[in-house]
DNA sequence: GTCTATAGCTGGATAGAC
DNA sequence: GTCTATCCAGCTATAGAC
Protein backbone atom coordinates (compact mmCIF):
# COMPACT_ATOMS: atom_id res chain seq x y z
CA UNK A 1 0.00 0.00 0.00
CA UNK A 2 1.18 3.14 -1.11
CA UNK A 3 1.69 5.87 2.40
CA UNK A 4 1.07 8.67 -0.37
CA UNK A 5 -2.06 10.42 0.71
CA UNK A 6 -5.17 9.47 -1.45
CA UNK A 7 -7.85 11.50 -2.25
CA UNK A 8 -10.34 10.08 -0.21
CA UNK A 9 -7.52 10.11 2.84
CA UNK A 10 -7.41 14.00 2.07
CA UNK A 11 -11.37 14.33 2.04
CA UNK A 12 -10.94 12.81 5.47
CA UNK A 13 -8.62 14.37 6.61
CA UNK A 14 -10.07 17.71 6.24
CA UNK A 15 -13.47 17.16 7.36
CA UNK A 16 -11.79 15.86 10.58
CA UNK A 17 -10.11 19.25 10.49
CA UNK A 18 -13.27 20.65 10.10
CA UNK A 19 -14.94 18.78 13.35
CA UNK A 20 -12.04 19.72 15.61
CA UNK A 21 -11.94 23.58 14.81
CA UNK A 22 -16.01 23.01 15.41
CA UNK A 23 -15.02 21.63 18.96
CA UNK A 24 -12.13 23.65 19.68
CA UNK A 25 -14.53 26.56 19.33
CA UNK A 26 -17.10 25.09 21.30
CA UNK A 27 -14.70 24.30 24.12
CA UNK A 28 -13.73 27.95 24.01
CA UNK A 29 -17.81 28.79 23.88
CA UNK A 30 -18.14 26.83 27.29
CA UNK A 31 -15.50 27.51 29.12
CA UNK A 32 -16.42 31.45 28.63
CA UNK A 33 -20.57 31.02 29.38
CA UNK A 34 -20.80 27.90 30.78
CA UNK A 35 -21.58 24.54 29.60
CA UNK A 36 -25.61 25.01 29.69
CA UNK A 37 -25.03 28.39 27.33
CA UNK A 38 -23.66 26.68 24.15
CA UNK A 39 -25.99 27.47 21.19
CA UNK A 40 -25.30 26.99 17.83
CA UNK A 41 -25.70 29.97 16.49
CA UNK A 42 -22.58 31.24 18.79
CA UNK A 43 -20.91 28.61 18.04
CA UNK A 44 -21.01 29.21 14.01
CA UNK A 45 -19.91 32.66 14.65
CA UNK A 46 -17.22 31.94 16.87
CA UNK A 47 -16.02 29.25 14.40
CA UNK A 48 -16.44 31.51 11.77
CA UNK A 49 -18.86 29.43 9.38
CA UNK A 50 -22.65 29.56 9.47
CA UNK A 51 -25.35 27.31 11.73
CA UNK A 52 -25.98 25.14 8.85
CA UNK A 53 -22.82 24.34 7.85
CA UNK A 54 -22.25 22.60 11.32
CA UNK A 55 -25.08 20.50 10.64
CA UNK A 56 -22.95 19.23 7.59
CA UNK A 57 -20.52 17.65 10.01
CA UNK A 58 -22.85 17.05 12.98
CA UNK A 59 -25.83 15.72 13.36
CA UNK A 60 -27.45 17.51 15.86
CA UNK A 61 -26.32 19.50 19.22
CA UNK A 62 -26.02 16.60 21.15
CA UNK A 63 -23.80 15.15 18.69
CA UNK A 64 -21.46 17.96 19.38
CA UNK A 65 -21.71 17.78 23.06
CA UNK A 66 -20.79 13.80 22.46
CA UNK A 67 -17.67 14.63 20.68
CA UNK A 68 -16.60 17.07 23.49
CA UNK A 69 -17.47 14.43 26.14
CA UNK A 70 -15.12 11.92 24.06
CA UNK A 71 -12.53 14.14 23.92
CA UNK A 72 -12.86 14.61 27.50
CA UNK A 73 -13.37 11.22 28.03
CA UNK A 74 -9.63 10.27 26.63
CA UNK A 75 -8.35 13.23 27.98
CA UNK A 76 -9.17 12.27 31.47
CA UNK A 77 -7.88 8.37 30.29
CA UNK A 78 -4.46 9.99 29.40
CA UNK A 79 -4.26 11.70 32.22
CA UNK A 80 -4.56 9.72 34.85
CA UNK A 81 -2.95 6.71 33.10
CA UNK A 82 0.29 8.75 33.25
CA UNK A 83 3.36 7.03 35.49
CA UNK A 84 3.31 7.92 39.11
CA UNK A 85 6.67 8.09 40.50
CA UNK A 86 6.97 7.92 44.15
CA UNK A 87 6.96 5.62 47.49
CA UNK A 88 4.31 4.23 49.40
CA UNK A 89 0.84 4.29 49.43
CA UNK A 90 1.12 7.82 50.46
CA UNK A 91 3.16 9.22 47.89
CA UNK A 92 1.33 6.97 45.22
CA UNK A 93 -2.17 7.71 46.20
CA UNK A 94 -1.85 11.60 46.72
CA UNK A 95 0.11 12.44 43.86
CA UNK A 96 -2.91 10.17 42.14
CA UNK A 97 -5.47 12.10 44.07
CA UNK A 98 -3.87 15.28 43.10
CA UNK A 99 -3.56 14.76 39.31
CA UNK A 100 -7.41 14.18 39.64
CA UNK A 101 -8.18 17.37 41.35
CA UNK A 102 -6.35 19.42 39.55
CA UNK A 103 -8.09 17.69 35.48
CA UNK A 104 -11.27 19.05 37.32
CA UNK A 105 -10.71 22.05 38.73
CA UNK A 106 -8.53 23.32 35.51
CA UNK A 107 -11.80 23.04 33.21
CA UNK A 108 -14.67 23.38 35.20
CA UNK A 109 -16.96 22.95 32.10
CA UNK A 110 -14.88 19.95 31.48
CA UNK A 111 -15.62 18.70 34.45
CA UNK A 112 -19.10 19.42 34.65
CA UNK A 113 -19.90 17.56 30.90
CA UNK A 114 -17.73 14.64 32.40
CA UNK A 115 -18.79 14.09 35.50
CA UNK A 116 -22.08 16.38 36.78
CA UNK A 117 -24.35 15.16 33.74
CA UNK A 118 -26.24 18.72 34.04
CA UNK A 119 -27.07 18.83 30.37
CA UNK A 120 -30.85 18.52 29.66
CA UNK A 121 -31.35 15.94 26.93
CA UNK A 122 -27.62 14.40 26.29
CA UNK A 123 -26.87 11.31 27.17
CA UNK A 124 -23.01 10.14 26.23
CA UNK A 125 -22.58 7.34 23.87
CA UNK A 126 -21.37 4.17 25.10
CA UNK A 127 -18.05 4.94 22.70
CA UNK A 128 -17.33 8.46 23.89
CA UNK A 129 -17.58 7.01 27.57
CA UNK A 130 -15.67 3.67 27.48
CA UNK A 131 -11.93 5.99 27.93
CA UNK A 132 -13.76 7.22 31.39
CA UNK A 133 -15.25 3.92 32.77
CA UNK A 134 -11.83 2.51 31.84
CA UNK A 135 -9.55 5.60 34.07
CA UNK A 136 -11.81 5.10 37.01
CA UNK A 137 -12.05 1.54 37.06
CA UNK A 138 -8.10 1.57 37.11
CA UNK A 139 -8.35 4.24 40.29
CA UNK A 140 -10.45 1.78 41.67
CA UNK A 141 -7.17 -0.88 41.18
CA UNK A 142 -4.42 1.46 42.31
CA UNK A 143 -6.59 2.60 45.44
CA UNK A 144 -7.31 -1.45 46.31
CA UNK A 145 -3.24 -1.89 45.27
CA UNK A 146 -2.64 0.62 48.32
CA UNK A 147 -5.15 -0.31 51.05
CA UNK A 148 -8.38 0.92 49.72
CA UNK A 149 -10.15 -2.27 49.63
CA UNK A 150 -13.27 -1.87 51.77
CA UNK A 151 -15.65 -1.12 49.64
CA UNK A 152 -16.90 2.07 52.94
CA UNK A 153 -13.24 3.50 52.26
CA UNK A 154 -13.33 3.30 48.05
CA UNK A 155 -16.60 5.28 48.82
CA UNK A 156 -15.69 7.58 51.83
CA UNK A 157 -12.31 8.49 49.19
CA UNK A 158 -14.56 9.00 45.97
CA UNK A 159 -16.67 11.33 48.09
CA UNK A 160 -14.10 13.09 50.01
CA UNK A 161 -11.82 13.54 46.68
CA UNK A 162 -15.05 14.92 45.14
CA UNK A 163 -16.04 17.03 47.63
CA UNK A 164 -12.65 18.88 47.29
CA UNK A 165 -12.89 19.59 43.59
CA UNK A 166 -16.69 20.42 44.24
CA UNK A 167 -15.81 22.96 46.98
CA UNK A 168 -12.77 24.41 45.09
CA UNK A 169 -14.51 24.99 42.17
CA UNK A 170 -17.46 26.80 43.57
CA UNK A 171 -16.10 28.48 46.60
CA UNK A 172 -12.39 29.79 45.28
CA UNK A 173 -12.37 29.37 41.64
CA UNK A 174 -8.88 29.50 39.99
CA UNK A 175 -7.56 29.04 43.70
CA UNK A 176 -6.06 26.57 45.61
CA UNK A 177 -7.81 26.72 49.21
CA UNK A 178 -9.03 22.82 48.99
CA UNK A 179 -6.28 21.29 46.20
CA UNK A 180 -4.25 22.13 49.04
CA UNK A 181 -5.84 19.46 51.37
CA UNK A 182 -5.28 16.92 48.84
CA UNK A 183 -1.97 15.66 50.44
CA UNK A 184 -3.47 15.73 53.78
CA UNK A 185 -6.88 14.22 52.44
CA UNK A 186 -5.43 11.04 51.43
CA UNK A 187 -3.07 10.98 54.87
CA UNK A 188 -6.45 11.24 56.62
CA UNK A 189 -7.99 8.57 54.67
CA UNK A 190 -5.05 5.96 54.74
CA UNK A 191 -4.73 6.50 58.57
CA UNK A 192 -8.41 5.52 59.13
CA UNK A 193 -8.32 2.26 56.62
CA UNK A 194 -5.36 1.15 58.40
CA UNK A 195 -6.57 1.71 62.12
CA UNK A 196 -9.64 -0.59 61.09
CA UNK A 197 -7.47 -2.84 59.63
CA UNK A 198 -4.76 -3.40 62.27
CA UNK A 199 -3.55 -6.47 60.34
CA UNK A 200 -2.53 -5.24 57.22
CA UNK A 201 -0.17 -6.88 54.53
CA UNK A 202 1.73 -4.15 53.05
CA UNK A 203 0.95 -3.56 49.57
CA UNK A 204 3.51 -5.68 46.67
CA UNK A 205 6.99 -3.22 46.57
CA UNK A 206 6.52 -2.27 43.36
CA UNK A 207 5.52 0.97 41.86
CA UNK A 208 1.91 0.28 40.11
CA UNK A 209 1.58 3.77 37.84
CA UNK A 210 -1.55 2.25 35.21
CA UNK A 211 -2.43 -0.47 32.81
CA UNK A 212 -3.93 -2.20 35.86
CA UNK B 1 -56.28 47.83 68.70
CA UNK B 2 -58.90 45.35 67.45
CA UNK B 3 -58.00 41.66 66.68
CA UNK B 4 -60.46 41.52 64.16
CA UNK B 5 -59.19 41.22 60.54
CA UNK B 6 -59.80 44.24 59.14
CA UNK B 7 -60.06 44.65 55.06
CA UNK B 8 -56.45 45.36 54.79
CA UNK B 9 -55.97 42.29 56.15
CA UNK B 10 -57.58 39.91 54.54
CA UNK B 11 -56.62 41.48 51.28
CA UNK B 12 -52.77 40.95 52.44
CA UNK B 13 -53.82 37.72 53.50
CA UNK B 14 -55.66 36.35 50.35
CA UNK B 15 -52.25 37.78 48.62
CA UNK B 16 -50.33 35.73 51.00
CA UNK B 17 -52.32 32.69 50.16
CA UNK B 18 -52.06 33.47 46.38
CA UNK B 19 -48.23 33.72 46.51
CA UNK B 20 -48.01 30.57 49.07
CA UNK B 21 -50.24 28.51 46.18
CA UNK B 22 -47.85 29.68 43.28
CA UNK B 23 -45.03 28.80 45.08
CA UNK B 24 -46.16 25.25 46.30
CA UNK B 25 -47.01 24.51 42.88
CA UNK B 26 -43.32 25.82 41.72
CA UNK B 27 -41.63 23.16 44.23
CA UNK B 28 -43.72 20.23 42.43
CA UNK B 29 -42.81 21.54 39.25
CA UNK B 30 -39.16 21.83 39.81
CA UNK B 31 -39.51 18.25 42.00
CA UNK B 32 -40.97 16.39 38.91
CA UNK B 33 -38.90 18.62 35.87
CA UNK B 34 -35.76 19.44 37.56
CA UNK B 35 -34.48 23.21 39.00
CA UNK B 36 -33.98 24.60 35.24
CA UNK B 37 -37.20 23.14 33.81
CA UNK B 38 -39.24 25.55 35.68
CA UNK B 39 -41.22 27.34 33.12
CA UNK B 40 -43.99 30.19 33.89
CA UNK B 41 -46.35 28.48 31.17
CA UNK B 42 -46.10 25.37 32.84
CA UNK B 43 -46.16 26.74 36.39
CA UNK B 44 -49.04 28.75 35.24
CA UNK B 45 -50.83 25.45 34.02
CA UNK B 46 -49.97 23.71 37.46
CA UNK B 47 -51.25 26.63 39.50
CA UNK B 48 -54.38 26.81 37.82
CA UNK B 49 -54.18 30.12 36.73
CA UNK B 50 -52.61 31.97 33.32
CA UNK B 51 -49.34 33.28 32.71
CA UNK B 52 -50.40 37.10 33.33
CA UNK B 53 -51.88 36.57 36.80
CA UNK B 54 -48.51 35.60 37.99
CA UNK B 55 -46.93 38.72 37.29
CA UNK B 56 -49.90 40.28 39.90
CA UNK B 57 -47.63 38.67 42.37
CA UNK B 58 -44.44 38.20 41.12
CA UNK B 59 -42.46 40.73 39.15
CA UNK B 60 -40.27 38.21 37.11
CA UNK B 61 -39.55 34.83 37.12
CA UNK B 62 -36.25 34.97 39.05
CA UNK B 63 -38.19 37.09 42.06
CA UNK B 64 -40.68 33.34 42.55
CA UNK B 65 -36.76 31.69 42.56
CA UNK B 66 -36.22 33.83 45.27
CA UNK B 67 -39.32 33.05 47.07
CA UNK B 68 -38.46 29.43 46.37
CA UNK B 69 -34.90 30.02 48.18
CA UNK B 70 -36.32 31.98 51.07
CA UNK B 71 -38.55 29.33 51.94
CA UNK B 72 -35.47 26.80 51.45
CA UNK B 73 -32.87 28.76 53.49
CA UNK B 74 -35.93 28.92 56.63
CA UNK B 75 -36.43 25.01 56.44
CA UNK B 76 -32.69 25.03 56.40
CA UNK B 77 -31.77 27.05 59.45
CA UNK B 78 -34.97 25.60 61.73
CA UNK B 79 -34.00 22.06 60.61
CA UNK B 80 -30.48 22.83 61.44
CA UNK B 81 -31.51 25.11 64.88
CA UNK B 82 -33.18 22.13 66.14
CA UNK B 83 -31.58 21.08 69.57
CA UNK B 84 -29.42 17.74 69.36
CA UNK B 85 -28.77 15.35 72.45
CA UNK B 86 -26.06 13.51 72.74
CA UNK B 87 -23.11 13.10 74.82
CA UNK B 88 -19.60 14.09 73.49
CA UNK B 89 -17.72 15.63 70.00
CA UNK B 90 -18.37 12.40 68.26
CA UNK B 91 -22.66 11.96 68.63
CA UNK B 92 -23.04 15.83 68.78
CA UNK B 93 -21.20 16.42 65.54
CA UNK B 94 -21.86 12.90 63.68
CA UNK B 95 -26.34 13.75 64.68
CA UNK B 96 -26.05 17.57 63.59
CA UNK B 97 -24.03 15.62 59.83
CA UNK B 98 -26.69 13.58 59.37
CA UNK B 99 -29.37 16.37 59.73
CA UNK B 100 -27.12 18.20 57.02
CA UNK B 101 -27.24 15.19 54.79
CA UNK B 102 -31.01 13.93 55.40
CA UNK B 103 -32.00 17.85 54.46
CA UNK B 104 -30.11 18.01 51.80
CA UNK B 105 -30.55 14.61 49.89
CA UNK B 106 -34.14 14.39 50.96
CA UNK B 107 -34.90 17.06 48.30
CA UNK B 108 -32.48 17.44 46.04
CA UNK B 109 -34.03 20.67 43.88
CA UNK B 110 -33.66 22.14 47.22
CA UNK B 111 -30.40 21.49 47.98
CA UNK B 112 -29.39 22.77 43.95
CA UNK B 113 -31.50 25.73 44.41
CA UNK B 114 -29.48 26.61 48.05
CA UNK B 115 -26.13 25.46 47.91
CA UNK B 116 -25.20 24.72 44.20
CA UNK B 117 -26.29 28.12 42.15
CA UNK B 118 -26.63 26.58 39.22
CA UNK B 119 -30.04 28.34 37.98
CA UNK B 120 -28.52 31.08 34.92
CA UNK B 121 -29.21 34.67 36.11
CA UNK B 122 -30.65 34.31 39.21
CA UNK B 123 -29.11 35.77 43.07
CA UNK B 124 -30.98 35.26 46.11
CA UNK B 125 -32.01 38.86 47.54
CA UNK B 126 -29.86 39.72 50.83
CA UNK B 127 -32.80 38.94 52.94
CA UNK B 128 -33.57 35.45 51.05
CA UNK B 129 -30.29 34.98 51.81
CA UNK B 130 -30.27 35.57 55.48
CA UNK B 131 -31.09 32.25 57.17
CA UNK B 132 -29.06 30.54 55.67
CA UNK B 133 -25.78 32.34 56.45
CA UNK B 134 -27.20 32.74 60.11
CA UNK B 135 -27.27 28.69 60.04
CA UNK B 136 -23.95 27.95 58.36
CA UNK B 137 -22.18 30.35 60.83
CA UNK B 138 -23.78 28.23 63.69
CA UNK B 139 -22.47 25.10 62.19
CA UNK B 140 -19.08 26.75 62.35
CA UNK B 141 -19.33 27.47 65.88
CA UNK B 142 -20.61 23.82 67.03
CA UNK B 143 -17.43 22.51 65.36
CA UNK B 144 -15.13 24.95 66.95
CA UNK B 145 -16.61 23.83 69.93
CA UNK B 146 -15.92 20.30 69.76
CA UNK B 147 -12.43 20.39 68.77
CA UNK B 148 -12.43 21.75 64.99
CA UNK B 149 -10.91 25.01 65.00
CA UNK B 150 -8.57 24.64 61.97
CA UNK B 151 -9.43 26.48 59.35
CA UNK B 152 -8.10 23.45 57.27
CA UNK B 153 -9.91 21.28 59.23
CA UNK B 154 -12.88 23.07 59.09
CA UNK B 155 -12.51 22.99 55.02
CA UNK B 156 -11.86 18.89 55.00
CA UNK B 157 -15.51 18.83 57.15
CA UNK B 158 -17.50 20.61 54.52
CA UNK B 159 -15.80 19.16 51.60
CA UNK B 160 -16.39 15.78 53.03
CA UNK B 161 -19.56 16.36 54.01
CA UNK B 162 -21.07 17.69 51.10
CA UNK B 163 -19.12 15.29 49.37
CA UNK B 164 -21.39 12.74 50.35
CA UNK B 165 -24.23 14.39 49.82
CA UNK B 166 -23.10 15.07 46.03
CA UNK B 167 -22.40 11.06 45.52
CA UNK B 168 -25.67 10.55 47.36
CA UNK B 169 -27.96 12.07 45.09
CA UNK B 170 -25.93 11.52 41.76
CA UNK B 171 -24.93 7.92 42.52
CA UNK B 172 -27.36 6.26 44.19
CA UNK B 173 -30.86 8.85 44.56
CA UNK B 174 -33.41 7.55 46.70
CA UNK B 175 -30.83 5.17 48.44
CA UNK B 176 -28.44 5.60 51.50
CA UNK B 177 -25.01 3.86 50.47
CA UNK B 178 -23.19 7.39 51.27
CA UNK B 179 -25.70 8.74 53.72
CA UNK B 180 -24.68 5.73 55.66
CA UNK B 181 -20.99 7.09 55.85
CA UNK B 182 -21.63 9.79 58.29
CA UNK B 183 -20.78 8.38 61.08
CA UNK B 184 -17.59 7.06 59.83
CA UNK B 185 -16.78 10.11 58.37
CA UNK B 186 -17.51 12.54 61.47
CA UNK B 187 -15.01 9.76 63.20
CA UNK B 188 -12.39 10.26 60.78
CA UNK B 189 -12.38 13.86 61.11
CA UNK B 190 -12.49 14.12 64.45
CA UNK B 191 -9.71 11.35 64.75
CA UNK B 192 -7.50 13.19 62.17
CA UNK B 193 -8.24 16.58 64.11
CA UNK B 194 -7.05 15.47 67.11
CA UNK B 195 -4.04 13.85 66.32
CA UNK B 196 -3.17 16.47 64.06
CA UNK B 197 -2.99 18.74 66.77
CA UNK B 198 -1.13 21.45 67.71
CA UNK B 199 0.32 21.77 63.93
CA UNK B 200 -0.33 20.00 60.82
CA UNK B 201 3.29 17.68 60.18
CA UNK B 202 3.91 16.94 56.55
CA UNK B 203 3.48 12.76 56.16
CA UNK B 204 6.77 10.94 55.37
CA UNK B 205 8.49 11.96 52.26
CA UNK B 206 6.28 13.66 50.67
CA UNK B 207 6.20 16.31 47.85
CA UNK B 208 4.05 19.12 48.97
CA UNK B 209 1.20 20.55 47.55
CA UNK B 210 1.31 24.46 47.08
CA UNK B 211 -1.50 24.90 49.68
CA UNK B 212 -0.46 27.54 52.93
C1' DG C 1 -20.20 22.27 1.38
C1' DT C 2 -21.61 26.66 2.18
C1' DC C 3 -24.61 30.00 1.98
C1' DT C 4 -29.50 32.87 2.60
C1' DA C 5 -33.80 32.48 4.33
C1' DT C 6 -37.02 30.70 7.20
C1' DA C 7 -39.84 27.29 9.52
C1' DG C 8 -41.44 25.92 13.97
C1' DC C 9 -41.11 26.03 18.62
C1' DT C 10 -40.60 27.73 23.47
C1' DG C 11 -39.38 31.06 26.49
C1' DG C 12 -40.37 35.59 29.44
C1' DA C 13 -43.02 39.44 29.62
C1' DT C 14 -46.82 42.97 28.31
C1' DA C 15 -51.34 45.41 26.47
C1' DG C 16 -55.76 46.03 27.11
C1' DA C 17 -60.62 44.31 27.61
C1' DC C 18 -63.54 42.97 31.34
C1' DG D 1 -57.11 40.54 39.36
C1' DT D 2 -57.87 37.68 35.72
C1' DC D 3 -58.36 36.80 31.34
C1' DT D 4 -57.32 36.66 25.76
C1' DA D 5 -54.20 37.88 22.59
C1' DT D 6 -49.83 39.07 21.37
C1' DC D 7 -44.96 40.67 21.16
C1' DC D 8 -40.26 39.75 20.83
C1' DA D 9 -36.31 37.16 21.59
C1' DG D 10 -33.90 33.02 21.53
C1' DC D 11 -33.34 28.33 20.17
C1' DT D 12 -32.68 23.91 16.91
C1' DA D 13 -33.18 22.42 12.59
C1' DT D 14 -34.33 22.38 7.50
C1' DA D 15 -35.16 23.90 2.43
C1' DG D 16 -33.18 25.14 -1.47
C1' DA D 17 -30.10 28.17 -4.38
C1' DC D 18 -25.32 28.21 -5.74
Amino acid sequence: MSNLPQPNDWREGRRRAARDAIVRAAWILVDEEGLAALSLRDLARRAGITTPTIYAYFESKNSIYDAMFGQAATQFADTMAAPIDGNGPHEILAAHALRFVEFCTSDPARYQLLFQRTVPGFEPTPESFAPAIRALASTRELLASHGITDERHVDLSTALITGLVDQQVSNDPGGDRWIGLVDESVAMLLAHAQSERPAWKPPPRTTRSKGL
